[in-house]
DNA sequence: TGAGAGTGTCGAAGCGCTTCGACGACCGGC
DNA sequence: GCCGGTCGTCGAAGCGCTTCGACACTCTCA
C-alpha cells in the first residue's frame, strides 16, 4: 500500500494511453471518451496515484496552497482566531487548495518568501490593524490577497469581516427596545485601541451612534482583563452612573468577570443589570445566566475570505469590502 | 522589485558562475571557494531571487513543509492549541521548513493525501486520543512523524507531552507540604474522559497515587465548564467534606468559574481554600488571586515535538517517548 | 619531478507533471 | 466522393531545481 511512489507514467502504462491522456483525465482540459477515463480511473486506484504535488506545482505554476497569515500577539481572542483558521482550512479543501500557517514572527519576511517561492498561490490575513505594516507589501504583491478585518486605507485591497459598527448598534437597539435609557459599553483593553484595532473602534463608533439615534445617554470604556480590573471598573461604572441599567460587552476574555463582579455587587442579570455580549456563542452559552449576544461568525468570514481569494485566483472581479451582518441571539440576560 | 519571477539560471548567467554553482552555495553540499560564493550571493540580493519551492520540492525530493494535523473538535482547550500551533510554525522556520495546517474533517484521507502527493515531508499531530484512529495510518506511513500526546499503545511512534501524571502529583505535594490533609482535584468535563483523552487521565492518576503517597485524602471530580454546574459541584464538594482545604483544577475554562463560585460561597482563597491550576500561565495571572500553578509548556513541547520530527527526518534515533517534567509557579492561591 | 590527493567548478541528466501542437478517425454536407 | 470540422489521443517540450560524474587546477610528498 504505502510502497513506492507511484507515477503518472506507471498509470499511463497500466491503462494503456500516454501520460497526457491521465493528465487530462484528472484535469478535464480537454474532452475524454468515457471508456478511456474510465480505464485510467481504474488504473489510478488500482496503483494507488497521487499525483506529486511539486511536480504539478512546478509544471502549471500553482502550488494549490494558499498561505493563512495569523498574528499571535498578546491581548488577542485566541480561541475565535482558531475557529477562523478552522473555517479557512475547510473552506480551502472546498476548493482543492491546503493550507500554510504564517505567523508574524517573520514579519513581512514571511510573506514575501512564501510568495516569491510559490509556494502559496494566494494569501488569506487574520487580525488586520489599522495602520498594518503588512498591507503595502501586498498591494505589490502579484498574488491575490484578502484581509479579515479593516487597514485604515483598504484602497486596492479585499477585505471581509463582521459588520462590528451595526453590531454595535445592534446590541444598543436592544437594549432601547427593552426600555433602558443608560448604558454602557466594555470594549477591549486599553493597548487594543492604542494599537489601533479596528474592530474594536468600529464597534465602539456604531455604538456612539446608535447611542445619539436612540437618545439614549451612556459611555463607552476600555476594559482589561484580569478580575480585580473588571471590578473596579464595573463598580465604578454603577457608582457613577446610578441611572445605568444595561451593558454591552465586546471582550471576550473579561465577560466571565464582568458577570462575577455583577453577582458580587448584588446587582442581578437581567433585573438589574441588562447585559449584551459580542462573543462567540460557546462563551455566551456558558456564562451565568447565558448572555444575549452577536455571535462572531468565524465560519461564515473564514469561508467568505476563501471564496473571494479563490475568485481572484480565477481573475474575477470582487467586491473591495465585504460586511457580514450582525446577528442577535437573546438569551437570559436581557 | 516583483517583477517577474528570477530563476537560478538567471542568478548563474549575473554571477558568471554555473547553475549548478548557484545551487551549491545555496545548499552547501559542496565546497565554494570564498570568491565565488560572495559574487553569488551578491547577484542573489540583486535580483532578489527565491528558489521556487516546487521545482526545488521535485529534485530534491523533499518539500521543506511539515503538515501539524489539528483536530478542531468540541469541548478543546482552543487557546493551549493556539500556542503549540505558534510554537510548532516558529520551530519549523528555525529549521527551514514551513507548516501546513490540516484540520481532522478530512479524516485520516487528508494525511494520507499530503503525505502521499510530497506536499510535506513529515507530520506532528496534536491532541491525540487514547485510541486514535490516525495512529495506525501513521505507522504504515514512509513519512516521519511524532505525536504530541501519548495515544493508548505508543509502540512504534514517537509521542512528547508534558508528564501530567507528574503535574498532578506536583500540585498534591505542593499541597501537602503547605499542611493540607483533603484535597480534590477538579479535572475536564466528563465527556473527556469518556473519550479517553490520555493526559485528562494521566492527572488523576498522578493525583491519586500522589494521594496515597504523601497520606492524604481526597478525591478527584470531572467538572463541567458552565458557571452554574462549576458552582454546585464546588458547593456540592464543600458541604460532602468540610475537612477540604486544597484545590487542584485541571480545566482551563473552568478556573475562573471555580474561583467565582468560591467567592460565592464565602470562602477566601488561600485563606480556606488553596487553589492550585493546571493551565496556561496567562489564565493563571489573571485570575484573582493569581494562582499558584503548573504551567501548560505549550513552547516548549511544540519546539521538542519539531526537533523530534527534524531528527527523524535526519534519519537519526530518537527516543519514543519524551516526558517533560512540570514546573510549579507559586503565586497567591496557595 | 611526477604521482596522488584534494579543491572548485561545470555540464547534463533527470525529478513528475502540464500543456501545446499535431494528427488520425470519424462525421455530415454538398 | 471529397472537404472541412470535431473529437480523442499522442508525443515532446519544457517548468526550475538538485545532483552526479567529469575535469582542470593546485598542492603535497616521495
Amino acid at each position: 500500500m504505502t510502497g513506492r511512489t507511484v507515477t503518472i507514467s506507471e498509470v499511463a502504462k497500466h491503462a494503456g494511453v500516454a501520460v497526457s491522456t491521465v493528465s487530462y483525465v484528472l484535469s478535464g482540459k480537454r474532452t475524454i471518451s468515457a471508456d478511456t477515463r474510465r480505464r485510467v480511473l481504474d488504473s489510478i486506484s488500482a496503483l494507488g496515484y497521487h499525483p506529486n504535488a511539486g511536480a504539478r506545482a512546478l509544471a502549471s505554476k500553482r502550488s494549490n496552497v494558499i498561505a493563512l497569515v495569523l498574528p499571535l500577539r498578546a491581548g488577542m481572542h485566541v480561541p475565535v482566531l482558531m475557529r477562523f483558521a478552522s473555517a479557512v482550512v475547510t473552506a480551502a479543501r472546498r476548493f482543492d487548495h491546503d493550507v500554510l500557517l504564517l505567523t508574524a514572527d517573520e514579519g513581512t519576511a514571511g510573506i514575501r518568501r512564501v510568495a516569491a517561492s510559490a509556494l502559496v498561490d494566494a494569501l488569506v490575513l487574520m487580525d488586520v490593524e489599522l495602520d498594518d505594516r503588512r498591507v503595502p507589501l501586498l498591494r505589490e504583491l502579484a498574488e491575490p490577497s484578502v484581509l479579515i478585518g479593516f487597514p485604515a486605507s483598504p484602497a486596492g485591497l479585499t477585505c471581509v469581516d463582521l459588520d462590528f459598527a451595526a453590531a454595535g448598534a445592534r446590541c444598543v437597539e436592544h437594549l432601547a427596545e427593552r426600555g433602558h435609557e443608560e448604558i454602557a459599553l466594555l470594549g477591549a483593553p486599553s493597548v487594543v485601541y492604542e494599537r489601533g484595532t479596528g474592530f474594536a473602534d468600529r464597534t465602539r463608533e456604531g455604538f456612539v451612534a446608535a447611542l445619539d439615534a436612540h437618545g439614549l445617554t451612556g459611555v463607552a470604556l476600555p476594559c482589561e482583563e484580569t478580575f480585580d480590573e473588571v471590578y473596579e471598573t464595573v463598580r465604578d461604572l454603577l457608582l457613577d452612573r446610578p441611572g445605568l441599567s444595561g451593558l454591552v460587552v465586546h471582550n471576550e476574555a473579561a465577560v466571565g468577570h464582568v458577570l462575577a463582579a455583577l453577582r458580587q455587587l448584588d446587582r442581578r442579570v437581567p433585573h438589574d443589570v441588562a447585559v449584551v455580549a459580542i462573543c462567540p456563542d460557546d462563551v455566551a452559552e456558558r456564562a451565568s445566566p447565558p448572555l444575549t449576544s452577536v455571535p462572531i461568525p468565524a465560519e461564515e468570514v473564514g469561508r467568505e475570505a476563501v471564496r473571494l481569494v479563490m475568485e481572484k485566483l480565477e481573475g474575477r472581479p470582487v467586491p473591495a469590502s465585504t460586511l457580514l451582518g450582525p446577528l442577535l441571539v437573546i438569551r437570559a440576560s436581557t
